[in-house]
Parts: structure tokens; C-alpha cells; sequence
RNA sequence: CGGGACGUGGCGCAGUUUGGUAGCGCGCAUCGUUCGGGACGAUGAGGUCGCCGGUUCGAAUCCGGCCGUCCCGACCA
């Protein structure tokens, strides 16, 4: 390719309103442009990009034994109402209507249509079946951003396993942890496994794997002395014991006035340290009131709340709505006496005694609180958020917890979709059961992007050789010196034969321009070639990512540059 | 959905407070001089000032409504 003929919009300011690094250089290097709110064009470049991150995951699908397919974007809403998940993912589907009043919806993900498609299944000893596709998806974000990292439409590859049982599960489970290692490291990115939760999708277990980096939006804790990592959706902590001593026979009311907060209650006289108290929260759980509890220094993470109770809609009571259930307001809340409303408390509480807690009276609290003695608890769960610093359940070594993109999430599913479907086998003895399911989903695009975050530098994007747009690069310095025209076109031309993905800067531009494009871009090599060089039968050879230049003879260039790019290829 | 900001040639911005008919830098075109790290000079092209309505002799500027985009939060296989 020449530069001169190629679309390579490169920009010589920060575009105004690209906020992530990968967003600023793939909008300034001219791999993408925006068309809307979450919804992208992808220009020659950033197709050449995303082409090869496909190819690479695709090679790691095969190597498994997946089977590729190409499945319908475009799907009936009913479909969709069988399984239920046109309510539970009502707020990101895009639906629409065809002429004859046909409610049909974007694909937002595919488990319905593949489990439609593995109806057609009748025997165990079709099985194991793992199936995937590289497609479109359609999601209506409610907050598009980040560029590439966070949008509405985008490609996805989505795969499906389908097993007798659950070690056949398993099976494919750990084939795609590791096939998805695979991918990582050949994309360049140092994604961690980490334990997750599985949200909507339902299901027994999940992976998520996920790449440290500012523009995440995720938080990841890890242990840094054993590796145990859990999204902080998931993740837990031990904590050192706190002592209560004893405490009355029976909580005791006392006046509180103006205390509305944990942090007033500890200043207050006869008040409580925050470990000793109980944060008192109500929540509606699909419509439903309930009270959730807490230790009074721990925040609720709402994640653990929904996978604890299955609840789709999980919002925070309306002050009105408080004051209604409880007779009090939010400051004085407790959940002592509370016998009609559903109360879930945090593990950290259990067996404590002598603590504080509202008495649902304004301005009053109680205090000789003995949880399990006088709270009527419904159900005991882990709903805390962890935080950096604590022990790690494991090792008991501090935890980290640091922001992190989410590269792939995979999935044990179970049996939910194959019943919703009729998705059933006869197994040995001749029994109908139903397919025990897997999905594993890596996002081309965001991991393009998230590429980025992890590979740039202050000039501009440093791809890794396998993803890079072009491999190299021959940057001619004179384009009207004869000398280095023919000599630039002919390490071109060396280089194509060579089988390296090779494009010629041949612009009539200053030398400055075609280097900074260079390394905006990033291209992992350029071949500099330039009267000052020829005159000693050299041209010079620069390594993106280090920055490194060597002089080579123009005979042996091409077959160097071969030489590395193969390295790189390999490498990653 | 809650909070904040913004919308002016292709890109980045000023002008809006105090209404008078649009400007700067980059980019682009032509010519000349330059030429190994984003050159210089000259000439030139390019804008319904997001949209609709209102106030006014006159609106980029004031008022109302709408649309769009970004950021924080909520949300999110």
C-alpha cells in the first residue's frame, strides 16, 4: 500500500471530546470516526485491526473444536419472551416493528437463537457440541462511552457449549479459560481471570477476564501473595474479630437528636464506634420492600444483592416510601421489631451483640442491639463491598483493588435456556434431558481499544506485530531524491514478496509529518530511507515500541525486517 | 434516569456577559523558497453560528422549546 492513496485521516490535535487514551489515538491515528452516541466506523485501518484480532481469536476456536456459524441479527420478539429475558433485558434491547406489526428485536447476544438451533439435537451421542459465531451485536447502552470501550453496536464473538452433564460443562469450560489465555497473550494484554458474577445471564459460575487499566469499569480485588482476584461484585475478605462485650438483657432506647449519619452516631455521647453499629438500608427487590443490613463502616455492593436474591429491579427506597414502611427517617432506621418486611443482613453481623442501631423513631436510637436475639432475620448473605487493604480470604494478605476492563466473560449456564427451549437429548438409559450449556464471549472492538490502553506511549498507539495494522513501514525521507524513490520502492516491493504486511510512506511531506504519522499509528517498524543514509549505502531501521535504531545495508534490509516481523508474529 | 458542561468552516477554539451582520490556529488549493522530526512567504476556497419559534429596526449573542454530544453517578453477558 501507498500512503499517498491510503484514507489514514490522522488528526494533528486531540479530538474535544475523547476522554480514554484509546479513544483520543484510534480517533487522531484514523481508525475510527463516530457516527452517533455509541456507534462507530471503523476506517481502513481500524478494519485492518479488528480483522486480525478475529483471526486470531478464531484461530484459538478452532484449535478447541468449535464449529463456526453466522446467525441472524435480526430476531422475533418472542423468542426473546420465552426465555423472559425480553423483560430482564428490556432496557437494552433495541426493538422495532416490520410493516405487518411484527415485533422483532437487535440481537443483543445469541443464546437464544444457537439453543433454538441445538433443538435439533436428539441423541447424547451427538454431544458434546461447542458452537460460535463472530457477529454484530446491538445493546442500547443507557450510557455509551469511552470510545471503542463502552457502545451500543459492536462485534462480539459469542460461543456456546452444549454437554450431557455438568463434567462435560466443565470440560468445555476449562478449554475455553484456556483457549481465552491464549487469545489474551497473543493480543498483548495481561488479562487476569478473575472470579464473577454472572448477572442477568444467569447461571452456576463465571470468569471474567480482565486487563488493569484506567479507562476500566470494573473494579478487580487481588491478592498480590496468592492470585486470588474476584470482581468486586464477587469478591470477599476476612475480617479481624471486633469485640462487643456484653450487652443488656434487652436494646435500650435513647435520645439521639440531630444524628443522621454513621459518622454523626460515633461523635454523638453514648453512641458507637461505625463496627458497631448497624447500617440499616431499604431496597425494593422487584417491587418488594426489604430491609438490608450492614455493619456500619461496610457499603452495600448492590451486584451481591441481586445475585443473592435473583432480583431483576433492585432500587433504593424513596425517602416518602421509608418514612411509609418504617415511620421514620432515613438516620434513624432500624430493624429491630420489623416483622413484615423481609431483612437480609450481612454475614459480617453475624453473632454480634451490644451494637447501636435506629429505633424507627426520629431521633432516637437503640443501643444492646444482640442481632440474632432481637432482629428478625430472613436470610444471612454476603452483600458487603470490599475494600483495598483487607485480608484476602485466602492468604490473608492485604488485598489491591484496581480498575480493570472486562476483555472476555465466560459462562456455565446450566440447563436454563435448553429448558426454556426444548433444547433436550435422550442420554444412555433413554431419558429426555435437557442440554447443560456454556457461553463464553470476548468483544472484538473493545479489546481493539483496550489494546490501546494497554500499548501506547506519549506519541501515539505502539501495536503489538500481531494486531498492528502494518507490520512496517518504509518511510521514504525525499520523495523527488531519485535515488531514495527507487531504492524505498524496491525495499518495499522485497518486503511484500517477503510475505510482511508492508505499507510505503511516499508523501511529498516533511520528514517530521511522516515520522510523527508513523508513530501515531504504530507501526512496529520503519524503514527510513534518505539521501543521508544512501550516501553511506545505509537506510536506517526504528523499532516502535523501544525506540531503537539500527543502520542496515540496503541489500539486507527487507530480509532483517522479515526476519523481526516473524519474531513478532510469534512472540505474541 | 439524576447531576454538570458543551454545540460557531474538515479539526481545535475565540466571540455570547454589554445585540450592529463572524474571527484565530491547524488543515485544504495554487505559486515560490525550503526539505532527516509537525517549514516560510504570497494568494485563495470554505461557515443556514445544532434546529424551531419568540423579542427587536437588527440575534451567534436575549427568551422559550426541542435535538445532539461529552463527563460524573445510576445502570451494564
Amino acid at each position: 500500500m501507498r500512503w499517498s492513496q491510503a484514507f489514514i485521516p490522522t488528526l494533528r490535535e486531540d479530538p474535544a471530546d475523547a476522554e480514554a487514551a484509546s479513544h483520543r489515538l484510534l480517533v487522531r491515528g484514523g481508525f475510527v470516526r463516530q457516527l452517533m452516541a455509541g456507534v462507530y466506523s471503523l476506517l481502513p485501518l481500524g478494519r485492518r485491526v479488528r480483522t486480525k484480532v478475529m483471526r486470531i481469536i478464531r484461530e484459538e476456536m478452532e484449535a478447541i473444536g468449535a464449529q463456526e456459524f453466522v446467525l441472524p441479527e435480526l430476531h422475533p420478539a418472542e423468542l426473546w419472551r420465552r426465555t423472559g429475558r425480553y423483560e430482564v433485558m428490556a432496557d437494552v434491547l433495541l426493538t422495532l416493528e416490520d410493516h405487518r406489526g411484527g415485533e422483532l428485536v437487535l440481537g443483543p447476544t445469541h443464546e437464544e437463537v444457537f439453543t433454538l438451533l441445538a433443538a435439533e439435537l436428539t441423541s447424547y451421542r451427538e454431544l458434546p457440541q461447542l458452537w460460535y459465531q463472530i457477529q454484530t451485536k446491538f445493546r442500547d447502552e443507557p450510557r455509551p462511552k469511552s470510545g471503542l470501550l463502552r457502545t451500543r453496536e459492536f462485534t462480539m464473538k459469542d460461543s456456546y457449549s452444549f454437554d450431557l452433564d455438568e463434567e462435560g460443562l466443565d470440560r468445555q469450560f476449562r478449554a475455553h479459560y484456556d483457549a481465552y489465555v491464549r487469545i489474551f497473550r497473543r493480543l498483548g494484554l495481561p488479562a487476569i481471570p478473575v472470579v464473577a458474577s454472572s448477572g442477568a445471564m444467569g447461571g452456576s459460575g463465571s470468569v471474567e477476564f480482565m486487563v488493569p487499566a484506567a479507562a476500566g469499569e470494573d473494579d478487580v480485588a487481588h491478592c498480590p501473595s496468592c492470585g486470588y482476584a474476584a470482581n468486586v461484585e464477587r469478591a470477599t475478605s476476612t475480617l479481624p474479630a471486633v469485640e462487643d462485650g456484653e450487652g443488656p438483657a434487652a436494646p435500650e432506647a435513647f435520645p439521639t437528636p440531630g444524628v443522621r449519619t454513621i459518622a454523626d452516631l460515633e461523635e454523638f455521647p453514648g453512641g458507637a464506634p461505625a463496627d458497631r453499629q448497624i447500617k440499616t438500608l431499604v431496597y425494593f427487590l422487584d417491587g418488594r420492600a426489604t430491609l438490608v443490613l450492614l455493619r456500619g463502616d461496610h457499603a452495600l455492593q448492590e451486584q451481591k444483592l441481586r445475585d443473592a436474591t435473583g432480583a431483576v429491579e433492585v432500587r433504593p427506597a424513596r425517602p416518602e416510601e421509608i418514612r411509609t414502611l418504617l415511620g421514620a427517617d432515613a438516620g434513624s432506621l432500624g430493624a429491630v421489631g420489623v416483622e413484615d418486611v423481609p431483612i437480609i443482613a450481612d454475614l459480617a453481623l453475624r453473632g454480634r451483640r451490644n451494637l447501636v442501631t435506629g429505633a424507627n423513631v426520629d431521633d432516637t436510637h437503640l443501643r444492646g442491639v444482640d442481632v440474632e436475639r432481637d432482629v428478625a432475620v430472613s436470610r444471612w448473605e454476603d452483600l458487603r463491598a470490599v475494600r483495598a487493604g483487607e485480608a484476602c480470604p485466602d492468604c490473608g494478605a492485604p488485598l489491591e483493588v484496581f480498575r480493570a476492563i472486562e476483555a472476555g466473560h465466560i459462562f456455565k449456564l446450566g440447563t436454563r435456556y435448553a429448558e426454556a427451549l426444548g433444547a433436550t437429548v435422550l442420554d444412555v438409559d433413554g431419558k429426555q434431558v435437557p442440554l447443560v450449556m456454556g457461553s463464553y464471549g470476548i468483544g472484538v472492538e473493545r479489546n481493539l481499544a483496550t489494546i490501546v490502553e494497554v500499548h501506547h506511549d506519549d506519541k501515539g498507539i505502539v501495536w503489538p506485530v500481531s494486531v498492528a495494522p502494518y507490520e512496517a513501514v518504509v518511510t521514504i525521507v525525499k520523495v523527488d531524491d531519485t535515488d531514495s524513490w527507487e531504492t524505498g520502492k524496491r525495499i518495499y516491493e522485497e518486503l511484500e514478496a517477503l510475505g510482511v504486511e508492508v505499507i510505503v510512506d511516499d508523501r511529498d511531506e516533511r520528514p517530521g509529518v511522516k515520522f510523527n504519522d508513523a508513530e501515531l499509528v504504530g507501526i512496529p517498524f520503519r524503514v527510513t530511507v534518505g539521501p543521508r543514509g544512501l550516501a553511506e549505502g545505509v537506510v536506517e531501521l526504528t523499532t516502535r515500541a523501544t525506540g531503537e535504531r539500527e543502520e542496515l545495508t540496503v541489500a539486507e534490509a527487507a530480509t532483517h525486517v522479515a526476519r523481526l516481523v516473524e519474531e513478532g508474529r510469534r512472540s505474541e
